[in-house]
DNA sequence: CGTTAATCGAGACGGTACGTCAAGTCTTTTC
DNA sequence: GAAAAGACTTGACGTACCGTCTCGATTAACG
């Protein structure tokens, strides 16, 4: 059942710890140093680690960054504010918070620039962040509907591209914001942008 | 008064062929190698110049691909194609069409990455690229307030800041969805988005 | 009486089959990659052993190498040709054809020159290889006492000597004409250097 | 007719000091830590120059240590002492001298170690130490010659052959002596192995 | 028309990090 | 408790670029 993992490899097995103190390291170097000048070896020794063992676990800089980013954003969720507009302003806020931290901000953009090289390592940003936290945007129209602000959807796939374009525009906005134009992601901008946001899909299903 | 820029110098004057040359080999890499493999080296041998030529008049490669990137962005335009929807269809196509190209994939989000750690390169940045294209939302503006779709504006902070949302708005949607969700931009995506931003902007207007 | 080796210690007991398999696969590896590319690793791959059983039978590479290279001189002998001269062209040659193996050119010269800053070590290579073949200059040397061809020793101190310094005369001229010269040792310059060597030898009694 | 090297080559010139630096810094290292200890990094480090000039140089451990070696020999020379005899124990003293100093001792066995599998190596020994030397058994000869202690040479080939042997003689039994036996090269020893040596070239020139 | 001074090419320089490899140790399960 | 397996720490490897420097050789404007 539980064949695809073998219950006992021979050999000693994989430090646990490791890959904590690993990724933790990471986003210390990334805190302190930036993506640039972040080296491996650093990392490493941050980590009371040895450079190879780092090398037998992520092929190198890009992987271990997403992963180590990855984390960060798990910390974002929805709770129900009572309103779309609510929930909106709340997951921009949150998402804003986390790009404000220097190793999200360090790390992000500069796997996302790599990763237009390197598609094994774009499906792994993919994968890791942005599929995983696609949900919220799916709950978050769900509720909207049970509460009576969205109409329910009728096509599914239409649903799903609808979704993905909501999702490229909040995170879009919000990155851009931050890294590009460098202003404060405040409250009075989440206003504006959540209204507009709001504004624009339900005229949209209404037209 | 011409001590800014002294009508001549002694000595040698600067090669006007190299920048030119230096630029496009710097592209011709970023196309050939990506942001990360690029060297300095590499960039000055395919323009047939010196390293020293090249460290002599730009800083780094951050700063030679911010100029050589922000060129790209030069053949934004915005001609009157009658309606709000199209032009801004039509500024979103253009520019997707600019960031589908390798030179600009690669290099324009490694130098914001790195601009993150580095304020005097995001205001070169800004300078360059940003604030060089966001006429083009003044523009396309005024244009609609003219053909009567959108008021006009009565408060010129406000509507500076309507100008800024709507930009990162748009060059943050188009931006990830190419880089980062990997998908096209293609008319039937630019149509939905073209919608919902019109629609946010008009209900936003009455609302 | 048995305390030396034990009928039965607890736990697994050593494989017998190991020591041999090691030390044919340190040859092997010698021969086919060489001294400076030979790993323990490698080695214990070939012998189909662990690499901790390697370590537990031998402190490292060099006192490895240096067992398993002695093996090779043991096949030296000195059959009975009827002359000095033979005895002395016979054993140059069965000598020559050891050194022109590549197993003992890597690894000879390599564990000497470790042994110049481990004294262990050519300890070791004293007693594991050199003192075993110098009884071949003694028995030669007796041999042609009793033919008549040299005169009996009378001070058995200055016989020690006199046999060192052989010893050191031929192995040396041996090794310096195959490793450092470079030229083969073929019959005739055996003959050569055992005419130089006897006319030294029984002037040198005579003088 | 100067033209195989160019007065000046474009670019920075070689630094000549980092030469001497780098070679005074190998025996240094090779003193204190011996060959197999000995890293390119520390050498550098200690000659005051990056690892990658000297890289630029050498092509690794081996031929930077035949080079560092080779200099000591050169202080090897033949003053007439009056006698053939003479005269071959003050060069074997001299040479035994040289190869008692430790930077000698770790290296020289090891690069000639090395040439058992590296034909370039092995050619780089021949011509930076062997041949630079042998014109010492040359003229050692002529000038017993002239004394009349050994005949005048018929056959040059034959001559050469006997030079050769003779070199690999004495130079073999020295290195073995001292770094096999490891037993001193003192007065004594070298009385009787001139001895010998002598009693073999003049018997043999007569027999 | 010959200074004069900054440019240009070339390439060596001192550095830093790379990603790999082997050494020798430690921690598992299996025999 | 020895053995196989393989993860672990350590440290050197040889390479690639970095950004700086030192050269000789141009190349203009100025005197």
């Amino acid at each position: 059942m539980q064949s695809s993992t073998p219950a006992t490899r021979p050999g000693r097995p994989r430090s646990a710890a490791a890959a904590t103190a690993i990724l933790a390291a990471t986003r210390e170097a990334l805190v302190e140093v930036g993506w640039s000048r972040l080296t491996l070896g650093d990392v490493a020794t941050r980590a009371g680690v040895a450079k190879t063992t780092l090398y037998r676990r992520w092929s190198g800089k890009n992987e271990l960054v997403v992963d180590a980013v990855a984390e960060l954003f798990d910390e974002l969720e929805l709770p129900d504010r009572g309103s779309l507009a609510a929930d909106i302003e709340g997951v921009v806020l949150q998402f804003a918070a986390i790009l404000a931290r220097p190793e999200a901000r360090s790390g992000l953009m500069a796997v996302v620039a790599e990763s237009t090289r390197d598609d094994a390592l774009r499906e792994r940003i993919r994968a890791s962040i942005v599929e995983r936290q696609k949900h919220l945007v799916v709950l978050g129209r769900s509720r909207a509907q049970k509460r009576g602000e969205l109409p329910p959807e009728t096509d599914p796939e239409e649903a799903a591209r609808t979704a993905d374009l909501i999702f490229d525009v909040v995170a879009g906005a919000v990155v851009h914001r931050t890294l590009v134009s460098a202003e404060p992601v405040d409250e009075e901008w989440v206003r504006s942008f959540a209204g507009l946001l709001l504004n624009g899909l339900t005229a949209d299903a209404t037209a």
